[in-house]
DNA sequence: TGGATACTTTAGATTAAACTAAAATAGTTG
DNA sequence: CAACTATTTTAGTTTAATCTAAAGTATCCA
């Protein structure tokens, strides 16, 4: 049984967020998450569903060569809840993109620099 | 204003929820919130209780010489519920122990590897 | 003013997370 | 079994988070 701690180290991740949005209404195979994140490889894609169901968010069931993912909403409680007001919420998109973005290239923005004195 | 991305990153982390736990109830200077972690510097906790209060989720006063931090449960809503139930588990401080553990030293246990077949 | 206290910030180092490319596994099909 | 498809795993790299040590800022008090 995971750990709450696991649980919100999982949401922590935009990324995998992205991945549990994908999958909680219906279930889908591992190639098709991975095509609606073409700006990972595949097997990016899989470590995260990895992380997702040790986290217990998400349950799997094979068939024939393809692994079908879903989301254990029951498992997140009222996080899930949450999760859906995000995903709810009209901007949603756009913040996504950023926080995706930002952990795409280049330094994080740094604050002022403190007025020297001397 | 903080998104909810922010305050999921800012609980994700075990350090940053034992410094919540301790200003939950009341307010703490940085020095005796730094007591009661002697294993980081007093550097590594003021770094955390900037996150911290970036992601909204603590705020300052500032008297004489010290710093007054105390978390903003409103901020957190359902999910200071959740934090709540893990420091009331009777296990806890074991189970932080142990998170804190992992990050400590050593690489993680990999798992098994699969039974060669050739 | 100068030294002590309380804290923050910076710069650089260390650790951990996330990613890629390639190899491995496993079903399916001929 | 060989080739093909779907996916996972490994090994190594890159990126981001966290930490330390030292320097900086602010307040207090003699």
């Amino acid at each position: 049984m995971p750990s709450q701690a696991a649980i919100l180290a999982a949401i922590a991740s935009p990324r995998r967020r992205e991945i549990l949005r994908l999958v909680w209404k219906e279930e889908r195979t591992a190639g098709a998450i991975h095509q609606a994140m073409p700006d990972v490889t595949f097997g990016a894609v899989s470590l995260q569903l990895r992380s997702l169901a040790e986290a217990g968010l998400i349950q799997t069931r094979a068939k024939s060569r393809n692994r079908f993912y879903r989301a254990r909403p029951e498992a997140l409680g009222q996080l899930g809840k949450m999760l859906e007001q995000m995903w709810d919420d009209k901007l949603w998109a756009l913040k996504l993109e950023a926080e995706l973005e930002q952990t795409r290239r280049g330094p994080r923005p740094h604050r002022r620099p403190r007025t020297k004195k001397g």
